[in-house]
DNA sequence: GTCTATATTCAGATAGAC
DNA sequence: GTCTATCTGAATATAGAC
């Protein structure tokens, strides 16, 4: 477990073989798990033989840790977060409605997603370093930018956009976690328009409250 | 996949090699995931011999079925929300104060439970029902309650309760799975007070927001 | 550099003794 | 009812040809 050797310790390897068996590999895996998966199905969805692999990483352990590695980048929602650099005129109630169906847009549906999150939380047990890759690259950056955004609006009066910008996620993900990472649609329904509705009404009429209150 | 015998097909099977046999296996599919387990590893923790966990279930398929679907039942935060029936007179503020902190409770450090998540979100793909029975069984009963507290608790003048019954658990779930599930303490720290504090904070001082403002 | 062919280990599942 | 012993297929990994 948690090998750290290099992806590629050896020289001399074909470049094109290695993207081709990464994607393969990639195939197999989120299909079958890190368990389930053989080899053998490797080398058939990569079109390549099965030495040809062991020459490009150092075994099954060595090929699933790069090609995690490679999958996280791809998958972080960084692009999600554009909408809070890029808008200064737009009201908070625009920028954050952007942002919750930005994520939700690149989740719901999106069976490569689902299914690349279902692995890293299945194997961050006997991988850490995969959970931990995932919460620096794909959690972490949207969590500052968004706190970032939230301690800008200041007529929010947030007392803690760090706890506002987990809540936020929190409840995006946690949606699409029972819905359809779950398959909970059907048990506890709820239409994802109304989610965001209700999610930006409490962030954004928050904190105007206790001052409103207080001054009056 | 997706078998659906019943855990015990044959009769005259002594109940207590059953219940070691769910044991023993219990602890193995935790430890390894479904496709990581063997059937003499199980038998090896169980103390019976391989025939006779296929005298007692079907196959690997059946046994992993039977076994998830008690580990379901167990697993269940329904005593978490207790605080939610049985405090007439506390505050809002102390009542969702003790959710949140049962939840946690129930969750941090808690080895089995974290293992048991990571288990029925990987294998959720390839079993749909393991995660159906999850959401049917652990989240929508904790919802509902949930909800129906928010509800009742009309001062609060929540516009949408079952909305702010998912942020509630959203938020909660998803700082655990961050900084536990997916070991992201060390990159996106948070103190679990604080967290726990915001949040209702948030909640309870919503909407009287509007009212306020609106009457004021 | 990449292949075919294979060594070796171990998986899930079962026959038949007691 | 439960065991020992075993069948059959498939797994990871590699030796050696080209």
């Amino acid at each position: 477990m948690e090998s750290v050797k290099p992806p590629n310790p050896i020289r001399h390897l074909s470049p094109e073989k290695t993207a081709a068996i990464l994607d393969g590999a990639t195939r197999i895996f989120l299909e079958e798990g890190y368990a389930g998966t053989t080899m053998d199905r490797v080398a058939m969805a990569a079109g390549v033989s099965k030495p040809t692999i062991y020459s490009h990483f150092q075994d099954k352990e060595g090929l699933f840790n790069a090609l995690m590695a490679q999958m996280v980048q791809k998958m972080q929602w960084a692009h999600c977060a554009q909408s809070l650099r890029e808008s200064p005129p737009e009201s908070p109630e625009v920028v954050l409605r952007q942002l919750a169906n930005n994520m939700l847009d690149s989740c719901i549906g999106n069976l490569e997603r689902i299914t690349f999150i279902r692995l890293v939380m299945g194997e961050s047990g006997r991988f850490p370093a995969l959970g931990r890759a995932f919460v620096q690259h794909a959690e972490k950056p949207t969590l500052e930018a968004l706190t970032h955004y939230l301690t800008a609006c200041s007529a929010l009066h947030l007392p803690d956009p760090a706890v506002a910008a987990r809540m936020f996620m929190g409840t995006v993900i946690y949606f699409f976690m029972t819905q359809e990472l779950l398959h909970g649609e059907d048990i506890i329904p709820l239409e994802r328009d109304r989610l965001v509705d209700q999610l930006i009404a409490l962030i954004v009429t928050h904190h105007s409250a206790t001052s409103t209150i207080a001054s009056s």
